[in-house]
DNA sequence: ACTGACGCTGTTTTT
DNA sequence: CAGCGTCAGT
């Protein structure tokens, strides 16, 4: 037994108890730990596998889930320094053998790929990303000839979220019907006939949705034998985030581990907030009595991250939520400095307050990088982008548009996809109509005749050429034909699929070369993999999701500010948060009132947002929005009200303040007013 | 059959 | 405002 216990000495006595349960047995009961915000959950979990290793589990047989790649990366990177120290390994070694570390759907995609054989799946498939899946969604619906009903059946989007909700959530399909998508009730029939086709789609072109990584996961998970494989190859399982997780990841989970031997989750019933991605916060509420005895339960309720004003508001904005486990969370970071509402006139006024607070902040040395500005949803930003690039401070935005939804990445990954897997239909549909002179009609045809043929990459040579295609068409061929029969290496062969993609490009758009620009960059992420299948896949199932990431803005200052969705500022703290538009009908938002269900995630996320703050937080409340839609000078606008989670009760946690400050008449003759306009700091930005 | 113009509609958050 | 469907012209 290992004497040197000099890493636990820092930690607090639950977060002891959390790393240090079970122990030394090779099996130990299912642990429960309940993380409030800003608890130190990160830090408990790497210890805890840290913790693991030192008392002799093998890092290769631990199974460690979380909610992206990008709180893989980071726990790996912890569980390194942790252990490393303690163990004296050189650096590297754990992180390359915690290998098992990854999201729902990505070790889903990995079983999938090792064990197709065994359950009929051609290991070549390719995964659709949601915008795909909603394209083969469409396909089918136009073939069933839905789209074309008197009065208008779903989108194709909507019968997408209403597939992937009975999968997700294990429900049948009236019933998520009658809950969620009442609207669409009226189509049970129809939707159940689509599904069916879409799901028989899939199956012919061999690909998989998102759904279908933990559907098919879960499919072997119910063969007994393939089941014993899998959950042998893994000692210990340790989830991340277990309040996001969904019924069928639950149950994926519980099947691996029926006993719940080896098993902790980690997460926080305050914190759910995807319950439109299906998530249950049922899963960590029932997650103890699951197993007989019951998981043993820790609660970490000392924020290390807030001051103990900060803090104090958000416990009261949480503390009206109905149902929880009752943690209040405490803190020892006093602080004199109340969190505060701010009252605006408009959505001009409190990009202004946000832009001067901002760079105030910096002056007094809080980096841009120590600071964010959250909101709800990725359009409320607008307005502040154009203002802090008016203003020149720098700043990259997490959530929102994807790098991929760009039609001309979209065009490069389809032209590889379909390379990959020439059954792919959305793929190639996709490629062959950036041919002038052919559309829909056509490349339908194309792919059915491709379809009827042993090898659909071979075949595409003999499709008579359509005639307005010109030299587009065998140029097409031969580029089919080279990545077909693998004779490029990787990433070279994109470097080739440019070369033939560029022409169309400069046809179709004026901005080609900075498209030209986002191609190269792509290149470039390309090379970071061993081969286009590893590609593809990791690139769907994690897409990048900073515009930072994106091409053409390499960024020319190493300090910028953070704009997130809240949604994607789970786990992330700040020294300084912003929250945008803190009223009604945008938190929570409008379509968000619908169920008290709804209603209640809209709460959670407040508090998510506000608990992401260290030392200061400003809850913007502007009192007057412009509609968007009018004329170019309407003046139509709406007034709103602060949100209904912070009532008038809870005001007095908060310090008010109104901005601009109130001027009492000619107060631009008054000495020691505020100045209105901050000209010396515009003098500085011009330079 | 493809392309482009016109008009209607719904509209968040993401693996 | 964009994305979809329809309709008319090539």
């Amino acid at each position: 037994m290992p004497s040197d216990t000099a890493y636990l000495e820092a930690l607090n006595p639950n977060q002891r108890l959390a790393v240090e349960h079970g122990a030394g047995h090779a099996a130990p009961g299912p642990l429960l730990v309940i993380a409030g915000a800003g608890s130190g959950k990160t830090n408990t979990l790497a210890h805890r596998v840290a913790h693991l290793i030192r008392h002799g589990a093998d890092p290769r047989r631990i199974l460690l889930l979380t909610f992206s790649r990008r709180a893989a990366s980071e726990m790996s990177r912890r569980v390194e320094r942790i252990a490393g120290s303690v163990l004296g390994l050189g650096s590297g070694a754990i992180t390359d053998a915690l290998t098992w570390a990854g999201t729902f759907h990505g070790v889903g995609a990995r079983l999938l790929r090792e064990h197709a054989q065994q359950i009929g799946l051609d290991p070549a498939f390719t995964i659709h990303d949601r915008e795909d899946s909603a394209d083969l969604m469409n396909l089918v619906r136009h073939e069933l000839r839905f789209s074309e009903t008197k009065t208008r059946f779903p989108a194709k989007g909507t019968c997408l979220a209403i597939y992937s909700r009975v999968v997700n959530a294990q429900a049948d399909l009236d019933e998520v019907l009658k809950t969620v998508f009442p609207w669409c009730a009226m189509w049970t029939a129809e939707l159940r006939t689509l599904f069916g086709a879409y799901v028989a789609a899939k199956q012919a072109q061999n690909v998989l949705d998102y759904d279908d990584l933990l559907l098919y996961w879960a499919g072997m998970m119910a063969e007994p034998a393939i089941a014993a494989q899998v959950s042998g190859l893994f000692d210990h399982i340790l989830v991340d985030e277990y309040q996001d997780t969904n019924r069928l990841q639950a149950s994926v989970l519980l099947a691996l581990r029926p006993d719940g031997r080896g098993l902790t989750v980690v997460g926080d019933d305050a914190q759910s907030i995807y319950s439109f991605r299906a998530a249950t916060v049922r899963n960590i509420l029932d997650f103890p009595s699951s197993f007989s005895p019951a998981a043993q339960i820790v609660t970490l309720d000392r924020n290390y991250r807030s001051t103990q004003p900060i803090l104090a508001a958000a416990n009261a904005v949480i503390d009206q939520a109905s149902e929880r486990f009752t943690k209040n969370l405490w803190t020892e970071r006093l602080s004199a400095q109340k969190p505060m509402l701010v009252t605006v006139k408009d959505e001009a006024d409190q990009v202004g307050y946000i832009a001067r607070s901002v760079l105030e902040a910096r002056e007094t040395g809080t980096p841009l990088k120590q600071q964010a500005v959250l909101f709800r949803s990725s359009s409320h930003s607008g307005p502040l982008e154009i203002e802090l690039t008016r203003r020149n401070i720098p700043f990259v935005k997490f959530g929102g548009l994807k790098f991929l939804d760009a039609a001309h990445i979209k065009d490069m990954l389809a032209v590889l996809r379909w390379a990959e897997n020439p059954r792919d239909r959305v793929a190639g549909f996709r490629v062959l109509q950036l041919m002038p002179g052919i559309g829909p009609g056509t490349a339908g045809r194309i792919l059915d005749a491709l379809g009827a043929s042993a090898d659909p990459a071979w075949a595409l040579g003999e499709v008579p050429p359509p005639a307005k295609a010109g030299q587009h068409w065998p140029d097409l061929v031969a580029m089919v034909g080279r990545l077909a029969s693998r004779e490029l290496s990787w990433p070279l062969e994109l470097g080739y699929v440019r070369q033939w993609y560029e022409p169309l490009l400069e046809a179709a758009y004026e901005d080609a070369p900075s498209r030209v620009a986002d191609i190269v960059q792509l290149e470039q992420i390309a090379a970071g993999y061993p081969g286009r299948e590893r590609f593809l896949t990791e690139l769907t199932l994690d897409p990048p999701d900073a515009t930072s990431d994106q091409a053409g803005v390499p960024l020319k200052d190493d300090d910028y500010l953070i704009l997130s969705t809240i949604h994607s500022a789970k786990g992330q703290e700040w020294k300084a948060v912003h929250v945008l538009n803190v009223v009604d009908g945008c938190i929570p938002s409008d379509l968000g009132t619908g169920s008290a269900h709804e209603l209640e995630e809209e709460r959670r996320l407040l508090y998510v947002a506000m608990t992401r703050a260290k030392d200061e937080l400003h809850l913007l409340v502007p009192q007057r929005f412009y509609v968007t839609q009018q004329a170019r000078n309407g003046d139509r606008h709406l007034y709103a009200q602060r949100t209904r989670f912070i009532p008038r009760a809870m005001t007095a946690l908060f310090e008010d303040i109104l901005w601009p400050p109130v001027t009492p008449i000619r107060a631009g003759l008054m000495p020691g007013q505020p100045a209105v306009v901050d000209m010396a700091a515009k003098m500085r930005s011009m330079w």
